[in-house]
DNA sequence: ATGGGACCTGTAGTTGGTACAGGTTCAAGG
DNA sequence: CCTTGAACCTGTACCAACTACAGGTCCCAT
């Protein structure tokens, strides 16, 4: 009862952070090698020991990833984060950038989709040996401009 | 004027073959070491030489990459081509099954697409350092499901 | 004959991880 | 205290689909 008195700083092995972020050993253990987790402190024995921090970090880059940043925006938004002199403005410019990109591969996808299924529409007939699908890719710029 | 008369054999070298299909030299090497592309015969020093049938087929793999097949599709797509026994059928089913792919890829966009901006709307205070972006991010399952 | 652009091979790097193999550590049960 | 086996460790190789050299050779126009 003298200096501990709470012990707030619960700590875990590699394995529940695993679970706790759905992100897997394999990859934790990566982003530490590519430096965008910071080594933790390890056991006598040489397990690594993360707590809240690491948490808290690994669920940002995780969140970051499934929203289809690259690891190097996560990295610089990272950064940001870190430096904490960023500011709103800045974040704010590297996600509406990043929805940009994002709305332009949804824009490429659904023309793919529309030649895709123009394409098919073309062949009703089933068992014929000649495809007007395979006509059309075999057609330069047909569909994509 | 003896044997040949017109000479429709069109030939050319990797550079040309490049240009008409808009396929990196370094890419056409690359589907030739990867068994897409048939080795072509060569010249005395070694140069490749192509024609039509090469720029036909590399064309159509160009533009089932371009429809976002991946190269193994393409392959599967060249064999049944090749084959010369391939139904319609068989082609409408694969094409159908990519415009899937294709379709559940727009899906999961719209979603990223949609809680990004959502989450800048959330910032319009512009220099502020504690930013709406930053603290989603730091959420668990804020908004994807 | 020569200059330089086009071509050659082979290897390594990219992105974002995954998949082992082969060895060590930790913690719980006997 | 000892054993057992799950969890952990390192290091390497692999995936797609290319791209980027380096360092050397060929071709052909002048």
């Amino acid at each position: 009862m003298a200096g501990k008195t709470h012990s707030h700083t619960e700590t875990m092995t590699i394995g529940p952070l695993s679970k706790q972020t759905g992100c897997n050993i394999e990859t934790i253990r990566y982003y530490e090698r590519i430096g965008i987790m910071p080594k933790p402190p390890r056991t006598e024995g040489g397990h690594r020991i993360y707590r809240e921090e690491h948490l808290k970090r690994l669920t940002f880059i995780r969140r970051s990833r499934e929203l289809g940043f690259t690891l190097d925006q996560v990295r610089n938004l990272l950064m940001l984060v870190d430096g904490d002199d960023f500011t709103c403005d800045e974040v704010k410019t590297m996600t509406l950038d990043h929805a940009d990109d994002v709305h332009r591969k949804i824009a490429d996808l659904k023309k793919m989709e529309r030649v895709l299924k123009d394409m098919v529409s073309q062949c009703n007939r089933g068992d014929v040996p000649d495809c007007p699908v395979i006509d059309a890719l075999f057609q330069t710029r047909a569909c994509l401009s």
